[in-house]
DNA sequence: GCTACCATGTAACAGGTTACATGATTAG
DNA sequence: CTAATCATGTAACCTGTTACATGGTAGC
């Protein structure tokens, strides 16, 4: 039920409509817990069914906007929700598995989705690095801060780390067929 | 489809049945993309049917066991997928949803969840670290071997990554509440 | 009044998860 | 003979994906 939670928290940062949620998943939650507006849709209602928020519509908008808000019993289910530990779910990484498959039949028609992968991390790597310089220039931040300061972090690292990955995968396919 | 091209994968390196397939996946393939028995059986019927495998009843073991068997199609259809990029998959890290939910509700629960996934990352870096011990102590590896080496190393880094981490959540978590 | 766009929603599907069921063999 | 185990399979469910539909507002 991450989903569900990851709305909480977002609409206790800021009560908003679902599509505006949508939009702000793209740019921030969403790097770490994507969502369509078909899902976050389907997941409001089933918040407010729950009675975890209640919605209203907006007056003042176009068309049949409604704005959500947490109430009180979703406030302490996100609590709730952030003291207990799951086990975490295994990686699936399909381009591992590729990797494996090459070594099978040959890595000639590897280097493609390489190739993919490492331009797909160049690129996220920079939304994060300019993320990193817009929201987290100053000093001694709150732990607050420093807690979303570390996700921006990991985000970081990891696209540090699949870039180097990528590349030397590279390397190893272009060596010299004479090494094999 | 990435399933069905993994045990492609594992049937080529050698042609097994459903059951060894399953506990072969939980010490190789499976740790960057598990699959549980259920799954297996399922894809290998439909393996059969798009004729890119065979079976037949092993003849001198009991019960119903069947062994799988790769035909030339699904050899030709696994290097196609291999040649074949494709949009990598977003993140979907439910600890990091917990983070940050926890920056806005409070970050007091939150220890036991980072101390779970930090026990865990550990578990699986030994894992990784005993493998590499056992396969790969020589020199001069084959282009495949170098292929495989660098699967388990991306496996170790990502755990190594995490598990750094989920010590840097402890210490924030745990500094003196003068800090906030 | 068209056309485009915005916010919401429906429907069908694919993949993975969990619980349970069956037949058959092996151990005691 | 009974209990345990192995190999396979069925069924229901949940989440996420994709394609499409609806009603309304806004611009020209």
């Amino acid at each position: 039920m991450s989903l569900a939670h990851a709305l909480l928290t977002a609409l206790l940062e800021r009560p908003c409509s679902g599509s505006e949620l949508a939009a702000r998943f793209d740019r921030s939650i969403g790097f770490f817990w994507p969502a369509t507006h078909q899902q976050i849709y389907r997941e409001l209602g089933r918040l407010e069914e729950a009675g975890w928020v209640t919605s209203r519509p907006v007056a003042d908008a176009p068309g049949r906007k409604r704005e959500y808000e947490v109430l009180d019993g979703g406030r302490a289910e996100l609590r709730r929700w952030v003291g207990t530990p799951r086990e975490p779910k295994a990686i699936r990484d399909e381009l591992l598995v590729k990797v494996r498959a090459a070594a099978v039949v040959g890595d000639a028609e590897l280097l493609a989705s390489v190739r993919l992968r490492l331009d797909r991390h160049r690129a996220r790597l920079s939304v994060y690095e300019a993320i990193e310089a817009r929201d987290f220039a100053d000093g001694d931040p709150s732990r607050e801060d420093r807690l979303r300061r570390l996700i921006l972090n990991a985000g970081i690292d990891l696209e540090a780390l699949w870039i180097r990955l990528c590349t030397e995968a590279i390397e190893i396919i272009e060596s010299d067929a004479a090494d094999s």
